[in-house]
DNA sequence: CACTCCCGCCAATTA
DNA sequence: TAATTGGCGGGAGTG
């Protein structure tokens, strides 16, 4: 090639160019010919290719470009440069000797040289990391493959990684648009929920399972394939309806860089090694794998590893397990995204920096797509789709293959995350696997895997939703629904929206007052519990930041924390909204995106903010995830839980979710939630078998939680304070999850053996095939006093800061889901009036909270009482239970 | 020999 | 149909 181009370059010569042009013509006038005096530059865009289009290239850059070639011919090796260089220089000095074959033949050397990662770095070089906003750059291929004097095949190598990570868009042929790092936390975080969702799917899915198993060390790989396949297919399949799906696309580099991503930020260690990522990425769900496409997935990973070195997300390592060592890389970006947060409310709600334009066709997207549409998550992680959008604009079918692909690609991450989860964690699990290894430490970042979760099941949609409870006061369900939560509602708007919005109906979502999750079909759930007030609030950004959200909530871990984290996000794969929500506000698109998305929306702006420090937290989310358990677990309530349960399971999984430690990073958080966990509040739910009223649905109550250890994840979300969960009974059997840890509560025997040993899980959700819906609501009530009003709530809501403290909601309104969108499953949420509660303020409340939860009023003391009280917890349960009200059940 | 990963064929998609 | 994209895997460079 090099030689080829420098044949061309040679041409240049005036002589030889003039023919070249002249023949080309394109428009454009050669600039180089001097005998056209034409306006040389500006036109030759236009055109590709030609070669004079790489000469206006040239020279339209040259200024700049130049400079930066020399420079990094001093700095880079002179090779290289020089041959890229000489292109442009042999233009300007043109002379080119003769024998500057020679030289090249000579300079030539190696490969290091057109080593796709410098070559990236060059690219990037010519673009500022945070561009102005109003400035929008425009690359052109062509011309970017002119001046770095490589084929355009190389070009697509890089452009397809950086787009993945949103850092550019396609705008047209040959044409993309130069973004920068501005949204590379928001879409950062969106891959990390993604992937955390998957997680979670398979976590619940196999979930029981693997507990065990982890407990057993038995293997269940076998089983794990199995969800993980389903999950995919589902995906794929759904996805794919709309489109021919699968094509080429899927397997895409972009997709497959999106994948790599969401590995590292889940990895606790955040150490992948190659074989395993592709294994992972391998989507196939057997291990069989081909050794050929093992090799070639090899290989693009390496390509994609190039890019990302050459943006310093990830640095090249070497694990040395037993059999040896080997490759890896490490990821050495940002592993929390607070800043996220900040730029985004920075930058305003709307979001993304992306062009107006963009958004435009974002929006359009979605409300085509609002069908399609299962997550949120999509939506963010579509950017893409924008892009293509954009493209189509006009046409702005959603039927457009690529939309369509897009959106299914995002599921399918998002499904491919959890298979990531799965296999990690199978890996670590079970070295079975042969391949496993995973990375030193990795086994106690699977570890982590279980909390998080959250659903997600292919289409299915989940949702969760926090809801304020000020805000909506109930929502209807349905369309209304979404309105998300209020708390968020700064940012997320009011919900709004339309169509987008919910799905088609109003898909579930949440619940106002109380932050429900919903989970069409397979579900999992979480809950969370804990509401908190204030700190919530500003916890709560920081946890929403993670994501970790449902995990977290579910975990119940916070409590300690809890009442810092009280505001726990609730997890949900929306993450992604919450970066969104601004925009949402701004546009409804994105609240649709949100409720489909079952992430939570942060808090409003503010509180994230605020929370660093509880934001370590959050960043630890995902550690926390483990940590939950250990929250879960207290000590204290562990051991009684160890009995009781099972397992231990929850124990060990607490422990090992201490792998945290491995990831370290925000240590001081995590050991935050450590303590928290230590603390003996911990015990968080109470199972409650079904009685009479509700016989189909089980509850499961927190015990003594600290509202704030259950708090949702969802940051924005008033924390909840989750006081019971409620499953269908049915479901609850099939239903690994659940689960406080450390309760386990003498009064509610689980009735199902499984559901026992879900218990001790602690969450550990499965995702559970079963189409049953689930939902949880939390209450957020927490004293039994309450206050109120939910008037005052209800500003609240609009004030994230508040976030809802209380939560309390007070009121429970039942909604209905009716399938939500994803699936059809009608569901049907409860919204389980506390009594009043609430009432405290929201910082006030904490310590009673933890307490009172589910308490009655008499248990609220000291959590010890609570344990106590499971008597009363269970009263207390009949008592909600009677007072819920079920609109519709229609789980099935 | 194991890693890396460049190179470019050629199919899928688009225009 | 032509051009653009981009999957894919041979096989070369490195250590």
């Amino acid at each position: 090639e090099n030689i080829l181009d420098r044949s061309r370059m040679a041409p240049k010569t005036p002589i030889k160019n003039e023919p070249i042009d002249l023949s080309k013509q394109k428009g454009c006038t050669p600039e180089r010919n001097p005998i056209t005096p034409v306006k040389i530059i500006d036109r030759p865009q236009p055109d590709p290719w030609t070669p004079t289009a790489n000469l206006k290239m040239l020279v339209s850059a040259a200024s700049p470009d130049m400079r930066d070639r020399e420079k990094k011919k001093e700095l880079f090796r002179p090779i290289e440069n020089s041959e890229q260089s000489d292109t442009p220089d042999s233009l300007q000095y043109d002379i080119v000797d003769d024998s500057t074959v020679d030289e090249f033949e000579k300079q030539r050397p190696s490969r290091k040289q057109k080593s796709l990662g410098l070559l990236c770095q060059k690219f990037l070089a010519r673009y500022p990391n945070y561009p102005l906003s109003t400035e929008k750059t425009t690359i052109s291929l062509d011309e970017v493959a002119s001046i770095l004097g490589v084929e355009r095949r190389r070009i697509y190598d890089i452009v397809n990684v950086l787009e993945s990570l949103q850092l550019v868009s396609r705008v047209a042929k040959n044409q993309y648009c130069w973004h920068g790092r501005h949204n590379l936390n928001q879409t950062l975080k969106m891959l990390q929920e993604a992937g955390e969702l998957q997680y979670g799917e398979l976590m619940t899915s196999q979930h029981k399972e693997q507990d065990l198993e982890y407990k057993f060390g038995e293997q269940k790989k076998e089983t794990i394939p199995d969800s993980q396949d389903r999950p995919l297919l589902e995906f794929s399949e759904p996805d794919c309806i709309s489109a021919s799906a699968n094509s080429r696309k899927d397997k895409s580099l972009r997709i497959m860089s999106q994948k790599f991503v969401m590995l590292f930020l889940v990895s606790k260690t955040k150490i992948v090694t190659l074989d395993i990522a592709a294994k992972i990425l391998i989507e196939e769900t057997q291990d069989t794998v081909d050794h050929s496409k093992f090799k070639t997935k090899v290989r693009r990973l390496y390509d994609i590893a190039n890019v990302l070195t050459s943006l310093g997300l990830i640095k090249k390592v070497h694990v040395t397990e037993e059999r040896g060592r080997k490759p890896a890389f490490k990821w050495i970006g940002p592993v929390e995204f607070p800043e996220k947060t900040d730029e985004l409310r920075g930058h305003s709600p709307t979001s993304d920096p992306l062009p107006g334009t963009q958004r435009g066709a974002r929006a359009q997207y979605q409300t085509s797509a609002t069908g399609k549409q299962r997550f949120t998550r999509h939506a963010s992680f579509n950017r893409a789709q924008p892009r293509e959008a954009a493209r189509r604009k006009v046409s702005s079918e959603p039927n457009s293959p690529r939309q369509e692909r897009q959106d299914e690609n995002c599921s399918k991450m998002i499904n491919l995350a959890a298979v990531c989860r799965q296999k990690i964690e199978e890996d670590t699990g079970n070295k079975a696997c042969d391949t496993e290894k995973i990375l030193n430490s990795s086994k106690n970042s699977n570890i982590t895997l279980p909390f998080s979760l959250l659903p997600v099941p292919g289409d299915s949609d989940f949702c969760v939703n926090p809801l304020p409870q000020a805000v909506f006061p109930v929502v209807q369900t349905d369309v209304p629904s979404f309105s998300l939560p209020i708390g968020m509602s700064s940012q997320a708007s009011h919900p709004s929206t339309p169509a987008a919005s919910k799905t088609e109906n109003g898909k579930p979502t949440l619940v106002p007052n109380q932050p429900f999750l919903c989970f069409p079909s397979s579900s999992l759930f979480m809950l969370c519990g804990g509401l908190q007030e204030n700190n919530l609030s500003e916890t709560l950004p920081t946890s929403g930041d993670m994501g970790h959200r449902s995990a977290e909530a579910q975990a119940a871990v916070p409590p300690a924390g809890c009442q810092k984290r009280s505001s726990h996000k609730c997890s949900s794969p929306s993450a992604p909204i919450d970066d969104e929500e601004p925009a949402a506000k701004k546009q409804t698109l994105e609240q649709s995106d949100l409720p489909l998305s079952l992430v939570i929306p942060k808090k409003p702006s503010e509180s994230p903010k605020a929370e660093p420090p509880p934001g370590s937290g959050c960043s630890s989310a995902v550690h926390l995830e483990t940590n939950h358990l250990d929250l879960a677990n207290p000590p204290a309530a562990e051991a009684a839980n160890k009995e009781s349960t099972k397992p231990l399971d929850c124990q060990e999984q607490g422990k090992q979710s201490q792998n945290k430690d491995t990831d370290e990073p925000p240590p001081g958080n995590e050991h935050i939630s450590k303590e928290n966990a230590d603390q003996p509040f911990q015990p968080q739910y109470f199972y409650v078998q079904p009685t009479a009223g509700l016989s189909s649905f089980n509850f499961l109550f927190s015990a003594n939680q600290a509202p704030g250890a259950i708090s949702l994840a969802a940051n924005q979300l008033p924390s909840l304070s989750v006081p019971c969960v409620m499953v269908p009974s049915a479901a609850v059997a099939s239903f690994p999850l659940v689960c406080s840890p450390s309760f386990t509560s003498p009064l509610s025997p689980v009735p199902d053996g499984s559901f026992s040993a879900a218990a001790s899980t602690s969450f550990s959700m499965s995702s559970l095939a079963s189409t049953t819906p689930v939902f949880i609501s939390t209450t957020a009530v927490v004293t039994p006093k309450v206050s109120p009003t939910p008037s005052g709530d209800p500003q609240q809501p609009a004030h994230p800061a508040l976030h809802l403290s209380p939560v309390l909601t007070r009121s429970c309104s039942a909604v209905k889901l009716d399938s939500p969108v994803c699936m059809g499953h009608p569901v049907t949420l409860l919204k389980l009036q506390q009594p009043s509660s609430a009432p405290l303020t929201p910082k006030s409340i904490r310590p009673a909270h933890h307490e009172a939860f589910f308490k009655t009023p008499g248990s609220l003391g000291d959590p010890v009482a609570w344990k106590k009280n499971e008597g009363n917890q269970t009263r207390n349960a009949s008592s909600v239970q009677r007072r819920l009200e079920i609109s519709s059940t229609s789980p099935d």
